[in-house]
DNA sequence: CAACGTCGCTGACATACGTCAAAAAATAAG
DNA sequence: CTTATTTTTTGACGTATGTCAGCGACGTTG
């Protein structure tokens, strides 16, 4: 079960086996059932999530309460629920829930902080996980200026290759921004385009 | 003219004053005029930037042509142009272009590897940049799912307090998804409903 | 197996926003 | 200062996507 995440390590760090012993010591397992919410807007986000196993959704409800989904976390994911919440202290404003049972690591801000401290390599790792990131929003925002609700389909397939049969497609319209109505006719659309 | 940069730095991580030299000793200034080109579609992005004074945009070209604004850079922000790019050595598919006569340093790959090893609080600073900056694209996302372009704008606004009356219009509506036709409409009528 | 809620599909109609063209206003250049 | 260029505004009309309502297909729970 460890496998997982040492792998997911070794992307972009090369941890001595002391250091990756402290990552574990101040990491927790954890396992939620679909459904569960690990993450409510208002509480404060005090734990980073790793999955090992399953998928996690972040989304935002709206004023007019309609719900917007603004990543996935598939296994080798990491995810933050709500990482200024987390950063700062402040009341989370995204929701964070499990959408198939799902097994996970998580790591709180002062184990965190420890971890940095101990095992500084760390602070690499998170730097390029990050610049990933920020790569891979700036991705998303070019898609959201430039193409169609189509063009951002594809993106998400792209991003989440094995994801689109596991998950609901409602949740699939609001990543790409748009109504589950619309998008079920678009997809026909799309096949009838093909064919 | 360091006064700027220096700050910025102390903003995250208390460097040494050996560990500032290093940084100021891998860093290049450099001057740019009005609608000057740092880095353009195709070419490899080989600086990462900080802007000392002036303003810069980001920003892609889609398939028919249009342009699509991804970010700003007034004074005090860092800008990598295409951080994929800068990364990976492959092609941008972003341009850098100066909206302003514009100071700046920058610091090419092969220097920031040379910072890192010798001087790892780097990492630390460069990893709260990019969380700092996974908050801000995420916040952006989510007004691109949530929110109006009226919502979008201010959002806009809020990002960049003083940017508004120092850069044509057009770019504004750019990076909030419309077309400065319809900005220009939209602002009129925020502007009769306030009144 | 029955009963219920959730999800996806379809169609009629509504709206936010895009397109195109032209004029007016602002800015830059000679 | 004057002309040329770029930017902004306005208006008519088009389109992508939203809303609402209904209906059928599942999947879950008792």
């Amino acid at each position: 079960m460890n496998d997982t995440i040492i792998k997911n390590l070794r992307r972009h760090i090369d941890p001595t086996p002391e250091e990756t012993a402290i990552f574990l010591s101040l990491a927790v397992a954890k396992t939620v059932k679909r459904k569960e919410i690990l993450l409510k807007e208002g509480d404060v986000a005090r734990q980073q999530f790793f999955v090992i196993n399953g998928c996690l959704r972040t989304y935002t409800i709206d004023a007019s309460g309609k719900e917007h989904v603004l990543m996935f976390a598939p296994e080798d994911w990491w995810c933050s629920g709500d990482l200024y919440s987390f950063l700062s202290g402040q009341k989370s404003i995204n929701n964070l829930e499990a959408l198939e049972p799902t097994t996970l690591l998580q790591i709180s801000k002062d184990n965190l902080d420890i971890l940095f401290r101990q095992a500084p390599t760390f602070e690499r790792f998170f730097r390029i996980l990050f610049q990933n990131a920020f790569v891979f929003h700036q991705n998303r925002i070019n898609a959201n200026l430039s193409q169609s609700a189509e063009g951002r389909y594809e993106l998400f397939t792209k991003a989440y290759p094995d994801l689109e049969s596991r998950i609901s497609q409602k949740y699939i319209a609001s990543y790409i921004g748009v109504t589950p109505e619309f998008f079920s006719q678009m997809k026909a659309n799309m096949f009838r385009k093909k064919s």
